[in-house]
DNA sequence: ATGCAACCTCAAGCTAACTTGAGATCAAGC
DNA sequence: GCTTGATCTCAAGTTAGCTTGAGGTTGCAT
């Protein structure tokens, strides 16, 4: 086991820092494949640490398991992110990222706005119906931001 | 009806564009009070209205329900927020919009850095150290940003 | 042969912010 | 008096990203 080109989902976890029943999670998303022992245990390749680790970062810059899952899926045969693909997912995430910032600071302005007035409107208030980049669909929270 | 200090769920539902499970839900939440017709129904205030106008305003911010509700409970006798109330927490929210932007800059900068790298080593990506801020506690989503 | 950690598969729980549905009551017009 | 629409309560469902627990194997060392 100490050289092998499998690992045990244990070892992935240690080498990764992710919880067990996190890599399992992702295992049923999509996320990561396994083979399984003659016992039924999984067996991941060593490429899955490089794959968790790029599941982690991308998280970190705020994309979902789902779209994390879409751009993995998009790599030939499964196979493990490369240079050249990172270079194009991470354009994409400063894309966003971007946005996001955009998004942040007309908040701000129109705070600024907002402050001295108070009216508490629904029909004036500028912060009310800008942003609206901000609303979630469906159940579930709506929340957005945090630090 | 048309002329009363009171009025209805259905009432306050209709000028604020709130469902009615959404306000029942807020008031269970404790940040909205009413009173009880003979027949058991809910009567509001009007002044609930500027209330829940407080509270849509206050989550486009990105307040949590949680952190309005202890806003609200801090306003003397649970009164309606004022002028001066509203100063006080637009600064507090603005100084949170802030953090957000400057979290958000910081995590741009070392997208930069790592965009020609693309090692994904998690013991050397500045990513993937930086930027801890966004991480939340406990089981739910772990998400951060959107847009 | 035995003991123990690591592993397995479900199922259910957690948070946020609500919605949906069931089954019952209320209010108001005709 | 009847129907219709608004309300009521309470329970369960929704999404995301996992965790926790129960109850049962596997694998490796002694």
């Amino acid at each position: 086991m100490v050289e092998d080109r499998f690992i045990s989902i244990g070892d992935l976890s240690r080498r990764t820092g992710v919880a067990v029943s996190a890599i399992r999670f992702y295992e049923e998303k999509g996320l990561l494949t396994s083979l399984r022992s003659r016992g039924n245990q999984r067996r991941f390749l060593r490429s899955d640490i490089r794959r968790v680790s790029f599941i982690l970062i991308a998280q970190k810059l705020g994309l979902a398991l789902a779209e994390i899952e879409r751009e993995l899926s998009l790599l030939p045969q499964g196979r493990t992110p490369t240079l050249g693909d990172w270079e194009r997912i991470s354009r994409s995430m400063r894309a966003s990222i971007d946005a996001n910032i955009a998004l942040l600071e007309l908040t701000r302005r129109k705070l600024e706005e907002c402050i001295g007035c108070g009216c508490l409107s629904l029909r004036k208030c500028q912060l009310y119906n800008a942003n609206d980049g901000a609303a979630a669909h469906g159940p579930g929270p709506r929340f957005v931001l945090k630090g």
